[in-house]
DNA sequence: CTTTCTGCAAACTTTTTGCATCTGT
DNA sequence: ACAGATGCAAAAAGTTTGCAGAAAG
């Protein structure tokens, strides 16, 4: 198993962990938005995530995704891409890089390998701040959206 | 005098004319609005730099300055930061890169010779696509905020 | 039993759009 | 003159919030 669908493999549990760590409880829909959000190939906002989960648990409301979001982006549990139009959400925790195409919106992984490491930076920068998470975005336009205008 | 004033400097003429070399229109609120930004030390989203230009042109409204900063940074006159609230502009295109503060909401430039270069990527990434920037975001709790907190 | 979570609905913020009018070139 | 820009107002899109009832520990 790869590194990274090794890492997807553990989110639940996890999950499981750190909430019951801060007091917080596991409920049937963190787990199924978890569970979703573990085993997805792409970087889903807030609401495709929710139409997903709806395919299991129907009832599913909106303001329960936005809040689950909330807790696992506040305790890193997932990367939060942040976007012009809406929030995007990344289960993988694991060092990669990411190209947001500019004309369809679709968020794509770059390899360590293609582009290099992610650059580290110390836990604390001199008169700035402490430092929680160090996240290179790649803006251009993907090879599908490129031949679609030819 | 300084690489990045002297860039912020010639904003004004370069849009000028990248704008007539497109054949497009320079107005004088879209002047008074490179102006202000170009001008900012910080890194503003469109509603705060509205109110800042309206301090001299009263009448501006909201969607001349949305539009505007669409243009901008279509053009790539100005860097668009992707943030979770709202979208924030920077007229500095030279290397630097953005320390984000989570609690805040302040956007802080780091330069590149406290963290090393912008990673840079080709014009191409294989098999993914064409990159038009590489743009560094660092996530974290500003001096500010911590002391506040303590 | 207590604290936390959920769903509903309503509010809020940021951004976009259609249209008539006005302006730069 | 004519393409392009502006302002107004209304709408869209994404997200947050208050509250009563439900559920986890």
């Amino acid at each position: 198993m790869g590194k990274r669908q090794e890492f997807r493999a553990n989110r639940e549990g996890e999950f499981a962990r750190v909430l019951a760590v801060n007091g917080l409880r596991m409920t049937q829909q963190r787990l199924e938005i978890v569970r979703e959000l573990a085993a997805a190939q792409d970087h889903p906002d807030a609401e495709t995530l929710l139409h997903r989960v709806r395919r299991r648990v129907p009832m599913l409301s909106p303001d329960t995704v936005y809040r689950t979001l909330e807790v696992l982006a506040s305790h890193g549990l997932v990367a939060r891409i942040p976007m012009p139009r809406a929030n995007r959400f990344d289960p993988d925790l694991t060092p990669h890089h990411h190209f947001v195409c500019s004309r369809c919106g679709r968020v794509l992984d770059v390899g360590v390998d293609v582009l290099g490491p992610v650059p580290s930076a110390p836990a604390a920068l001199e008169g700035i701040g402490q430092v929680d998470s160090v996240h290179l975005q790649i803006w251009g336009v993907c090879d599908a959206c490129e031949e679609e205008g030819a």
